[in-house]
DNA sequence: ATGTTTCCACCTAGGTGAAAACTT
DNA sequence: AAGTTTTCACCTAGGTGGAAACAT
């Protein structure tokens, strides 16, 4: 019988919050970094879809670099222009989801699978679990990678940095590695938000920095 | 050589902050369990030894009836009294950490292994992940089990299913799965605090309880 | 000049016991 | 009468952008 064989359905990951990406990145998304470690804004968000639901899965970010030209923002005409050489990319840009690693089944049985705890860093090696480190004033392209694994033993951190080589010309492709990439997530990094739009934007979009929404009525 | 062999180091797992578990205990601990679903204070915490580094554990608690009475708080007497037979024991009072599976090296590495995230409820069946279903009145003992595992495909939920069918009697025990009982934490579920002493370890010993600590002098 | 760091007021999010209301 | 549920003020914990101080 034909239709025994599981037709192999091509793994699919779908960005969240397509629309307020977009938004922000008509006016150029600008990320905050910080020693202490900053989230996105908006957060990478995707939603999974067939994936085996008895196989075991690591999902996991990088942040690649877009060029190696470092930026600068110029006011007066509200753009961002090539401002020299970038600096030399930092090693382990790679933040591995939570809850890797689990079955299939729990991965789109959760719906949403959000990166909000990674948190961008401009530390030259990140101390802490769950930061990466970028160059300020350079722009940025986030990468969604699946990896499929029926290794439980090897830590998921070596795992995933051998299934990165494969993505290397030169190297063979590694089948079980799906790799995922949005460009309405492309951002350019900053220590102080550059284009008081983004900053405008943000504040009316994140929950946590409505403090200055505006000059708000004193109660009582 | 017979040093190559490893020696087979019996596994271990030492319960955090006795001394405060011991207090509590000492006064006859009471944990309130709400519809909501409520944490446990004190938390268990255990550290783990002896694992082997490169294979995968999952670490789980499940809550045991002490017997199956009722229980009743007498005031004047200051003790707890039974009160009536026990209502039938609830399924699912199993909770799994929350980083399982992870390799012995994660969880020997990560230093304290707590079960904060754990909730207490009287619903009579947990609709929330991470929700324990308990009786108002009785009395329970928390255990903390250690599962070897080289299964990454079978959701966790199963095998330690499987895995606790072993400890009844009658059953070849598994090998793979350590079990550890602290009596220092056993406790009696209410949904109001019965001992006025309980009530005031708590608010001196939990800092989410410090609202009525005393009366504060009033700032400005 | 330009970019970074530190500190802070203002939020969100959620864990407490107290007290009142409710149930049986 | 005894136990449960709901609501709430008071906390902890931590994510924001702004402003000032700092660095280069």
């Amino acid at each position: 019988d034909i239709f025994r064989h599981k037709p192999a359905l091509e793994i699919k990951a779908d960005l969240c919050s397509k629309d307020l990406w977009r938004k922000f990145h008509s006016l150029g998304t600008e990320m905050i970094i910080t020693k202490a470690g900053r989230r996105m804004f908006p957060t990478v968000k995707v939603r999974v879809q067939n994936l085996d639901p008895e196989t075991s899965y690591i999902i996991f970010m990088d942040i690649l670099p877009v060029d190696d030209k470092r930026y600068r923002y110029v006011y007066h005409s509200s753009q961002w222009t090539v401002a020299g050489a970038g600096d030399p990319p930092l090693p382990r840009s790679t933040y591995i989801h939570p809850d890797s690693p689990a079955s299939g089944q729990l991965w789109m049985a959760q719906g949403v699978i959000s990166f909000d705890k990674l948190k961008l860093t401009n530390n030259r090696r990140p101390v802490v679990r769950g930061q990466v480190s970028l160059h300020s004033m350079h722009k940025y392209q986030p990468r969604v990678h699946i990896l499929r694994t029926h290794d439980l033993d090897t830590p998921a951190e070596a795992q995933v940095l051998v299934a990165l080589q494969s993505l290397k010309k030169g190297t063979v492709p590694n089948p079980d590695l799906y790799t995922f990439s949005f460009p309405e997530t492309k951002f350019t990094t900053v220590t102080a938000y550059q284009n008081q739009q983004i900053t405008r934007l943000k504040i009316a979009s994140n929950p946590f920095a409505k403090g200055f929404r505006e000059a708000s009525k004193p109660s009582r």
